[in-house]
Order: C-alpha cells, then structure tokens, then sequence
DNA sequence: AGATGTCTGTTATTTATAGTACAGTACGTG
DNA sequence: CACGTACTGTACTATAAATAACAGACATCT
C-alpha cells in the first residue's frame, strides 16, 4: 500500500546491462524474458534455470543494489500488485506519487473499495448467478424484496430497479409491524430477495425462516461471515465487503444487483423494452393531470 | 514445461470456499483479492497480511490438496507465467476469463462497472470532497436528503448511515405532497444534500432550486452531463456512471456516499463512537420492551 | 612466460523458513 | 451442565534457504 519506487526492477537491469558479467547478463537476460516469474523462486531454482550458480544470482541482484535477496523479492511482488491491480486504481497511485501529494482520504477509501469489489467478483459462481436471475425472470413468481436497518437502501435499489422490468414485486419496509401480514400468502412459488451482512438482524432472519418454511425459495445477499439465512437460502451471494472504514461498503453488492438487472434487462428486452415505454406513458398523463 | 493443469488454484478457492474454516476463508479472500501476490510471499508474510497464524496458511493449502508450501507457489508461479506471457489487457478479469468457456455475464459488467469508477474518482476535487464533509459534519446544520425515483435508494442509503453519525437528519419520501412542507423551515443554515441523475426529474429540480432560494446551501450528486441542479449547489459531484448496460450505475455515487461517512466518522470518532453505543443501548431497550 | 586481477563455481556457515505437536478456546450436543 | 468436537494459535523442531568464505580457471598485461 505504501508508495511504491518510480523504476522497475526490469529497468534497472536494462540501463546496467554492459556493466555486467558474461554469466549475471545471462541470469539476467533469463528473468527480463519471463519478468518477473524466475525472480519469484528461490535462488537455487533460479540460478538452475539461467544455469549459473548460486552466489552468480546473488551478485547479480546485490549489483543492483539489493542488500538481500528477499528485499529483491519484495519489490518484485510490489511491482506486480501494482500491475495486475484492478484498472481502478492503477493509474491513481503512480500520479499521486509523481506529483507528491498526499493521497486524499476519498482516493484510499476508493481503493479499499476496489479490493474489496476484485474479490467479491471472484466470489461469485457463474451458475448461482444465473439461477439467481433466471428466479428472477420468472414473471409468474411474487418478488419480495426484504433488507435490514442499514442494507434497506439495497433493498431499495433491487426494488426500484426490478419494478421497471416486471410486474409483481414488493418492497417490505422497515416498520415490522406489517411483516406478518406478508408472510400470510407466502406460497412455494414466492421468491424472497433478502439482504443481510453482519451483525446479522434477527427479524429479517426470522422474517426469510418463515418465508422458507413455507416454500419460498430465498436469494440470499450477505458477507464472508454468512448470515444464518444461508442455511435456508437457494441462492446465496457471499461478498466481501469489509474496507478499510468504520463501515461495511455496499458496493459490492451493489454493483452484483446492478449486474442482475442489465442480465435480466438484457435477456428479454423486447420486452422490457415495451414495458418501459408503457410506464413513461403512463407517468406523463399522471404528471400532466 | 508440461501442459498446465487446466483449474487454477483461484478456481479451486472458489468452489471449495464454503468448506474452508472462517479464518481460512479470510486467508483464502486475501490471496483472491490480490491474486496471487500474497501466495508469492512466505508463510509468515502471508499468513501476517490475513491476519491469521502461520498453521492456518499451511492448513488451507493443505485442504486445497497441496502437499506442501513450495508445491503451492510453484503452481502459482505457472499460471502467472502463462498469464503473463499472453497479451496482459485486463489484468485479473482477462486471465481469469480465460479459465472458463466464456466470460459470464456479470464479469464483463463488473469490468464495466471498474471503470467508471476508476474514471468517477478522478472527478472528484479533494477540496470539494473535504468542503461537503464539513458541511455535514456541522450538527448546527440541519441536513435534508431527497432523490429522485431511481436515485432514492442512494439518498436512502446516504440517509441511514448520515443518522447513525449526527443528529437532525432528515429524509424526504417520495410523496411529492408532503414537500411544500419541507420547504417551510428552509434558512440559511439549512444543508440539502441531492441526487439527481438523468433524465433529471423536473420536481427534485424544483425542490433544490426552492431550497437554493432560500439560502440552503446544496450538496449535489450529479452524472458528467450535470444535473440543471448544479447551478445553484454549492458542492457539485459529477461522476461517470454510464456502464456497459441499459441502466446507469450507482456504485460511483454509492462509494462516493460512502467515502464521505467513512471520512466524517473518521474525523471525529469518540464523538460518533458515543453515540453509536447510544443508540446501541437504546434500541436494546426496545427490542427487549 | 609469469604475475595479477577478474570472474565463476564449490563448499561451509548461518539464518530464517516451512512444517509439527500440542494446548487452549469456543461451540454444539447428549 | 458436562462432554466431545472442531477450530485456532503458540512453541518448537527439522529443514531448506540465503549468504560468506574459499579456491580454481581464465584472460590480460608486463
């Protein structure tokens, strides 16, 4: 995370090159061709893939100026964070360090969130997404859509977004009152969308228990930590959400409902499309009236 | 070099992931979230980075059928290598993409996503960013937050977490009746913070443009083609939220909401911790009446 | 041709690393 | 409430690694 040096250790080599011995070019001409693989070894196993010897390695990297072979090492795996780092914040932080500014507060939070969000991404199994969105698609089963204290604004945002492509979905507020009443006509062809991430709430788990217990089947967003809901989910979509922040960050889980509504936008919008147009219809006679 | 084993050990982290031990689990979402550098290091420093002991890194590689350490990272070594030597375009997502058949839907979003937020962060101005949290974390202003009919889950989400720090906090419903009213009590010392995107909506317009003339000083979160809003806000953020979809994507707009709670409860802690434990007693209270 | 300096590999030493055994803790179960 | 099980870290050991010291080979210059 701290600022890293302003020249890579490929270029380094190659600006010293003619000032090295016929056998260290040799080693180093074998790690600029698979940069940086061959540095990651160990010095034995390096050394046998330039076929030189041990202590040839050694001097090689102390040439460039390396007191130790793990500081060499060190850099290396710098370097290649750096560069396979998402393109989020690849360019952010090598400007910074040019210009020497500090870094913002925003721009750490942001890469934080850029972490998180990489492996959150990975978190996810193509074909649980799918399932999720095929549940989804299905016009012929009820959408209710349930969030807790803080993740109601997921909640939310599934809920305005999923109203503007199909009929048949509802928004559980936080006024738990109501909540029994929806769990009346719950039926095995209801499909519960609930968000919880720690510290788990206890009505929305026992609210998405009940719902179960009746057959409805639960798409199911939450963290690494996994609600208890999980156990009674069919879908479950466990990201990471934890920055370096007070708080959790909703992005991850954000940005997967976003994923599912340009999905299910994208699978069937002719007709989406028609609805879309329908509804502007509508709320202009509503706005003009 | 023989042909490399066709899953990845990203691959086999991901399908095995719900059967690894919590702590495991936190190691195994380090190494994927900056993939595969952690897994380049020793144990210590890997094990250090997570956050966990030593036996538990060993563990893992362990239960991912590794017979030892060195094993492990000479398999990382091989994908990084064959990653490497094909055109590197999109860092993590490219090589991974190329693991399955296709890339899945929701990744090529998600590298949608990426980038508008890389791009969204490079819009911010750092003195605009520490000007709005000032203003909002001035408890002498009261602060009233409104979206519009997509945007009210960000102005929702702005609103649960704004509450959980300060007091006089106020969110405005989408019942456009209820607005005049809100619009009483507006003075100079009034703060609005505002979403609206495109196509901006004629009545959130009026509203700010209301509260504007009656000396409210405005917080505005806008796309790049700004809101007429922006007009008369005193903080204008203008991020890049068009994404590889029919929708918009809320996740810069959400971060940047975020960014700013992150920083206020950061600011000033002990203040916010006070009342958090407050507020933890209290609901306590009720949840046990 | 002999001597000197440079380069390189082999062997020895030391450091630190991976791996193991064990014990404490928390959690669920009878 | 006691028992057993699963999980995790601490303390230790064996091992493999990096590094240092040494010696031979080669080339160059006098």
């Amino acid at each position: 995370m701290t600022g890293l040096p302003h020249t890579t250790v490929a270029e380094m080599i190659r600006r010293r090159l003619d000032q090295l011995t016929p056998t260290e070019r040799k080693a180093a001409l074998i790690l600029l061709g698979n940069y940086p693989v061959p540095g990651l070894q160990t010095v034995a196993q390096f050394a046998k893939q330039a076929g030189v010897s041990n202590p040839t390695i050694l001097r090689l990297i102390a040439k460039l100026g390396f007191g130790a072979y793990a500081d060499f090492q060190q850099r290396l795996r710098d370097e290649l964070e750096a560069r396979l780092r998402s393109p989020l914040t690849k360019g952010v932080l090598a400007a910074d360090a040019k210009d020497l500014v500090e870094i913002p507060a925003f721009a750490k939070y942001w890469e934080s969130v850029s972490s998180a969000m990489a492996a959150s991404m990975h978190l996810i199994r193509p074909s649980e997404f799918d399932g999720a969105v095929a549940l989804l698609a299905d016009e012929t089963r009820p959408v209710t859509i349930l969030g807790g204290r803080l993740t109601s604004s997921l909640a939310l945002q599934a809920y305005l977004h999923l109203r503007e492509l199909r009929s048949n979905v509802t928004f559980i507020d936080s006024q738990t009152a109501t909540w029994a009443e929806h769990l009346l006509g719950v039926t095995p062809s209801n499909t519960y969308l609930l968000f919880d991430i720690r510290r788990y709430q206890e009505d929305v788990v026992r609210m998405g228990q009940e719902a179960a217990a009746r057959g409805a089947k639960i798409i199911l967003f939450t963290d690494e930590w996994l609600s208890p809901l999980s156990a009674v989910a069919e879908h479950v979509f466990a990201l990471r959400i934890a920055v370096n922040s007070n708080w959790d960050s909703f992005a991850p889980i954000s940005v997967l409902i976003e994923a599912m509504i340009a999905r299910l936008s994208a699978l069937n919008w002719p007709k989406v499309k028609a609805r879309m147009e329908e509804l502007e219809v509508i709320r202009r006679k509503l706005d003009a009236g």
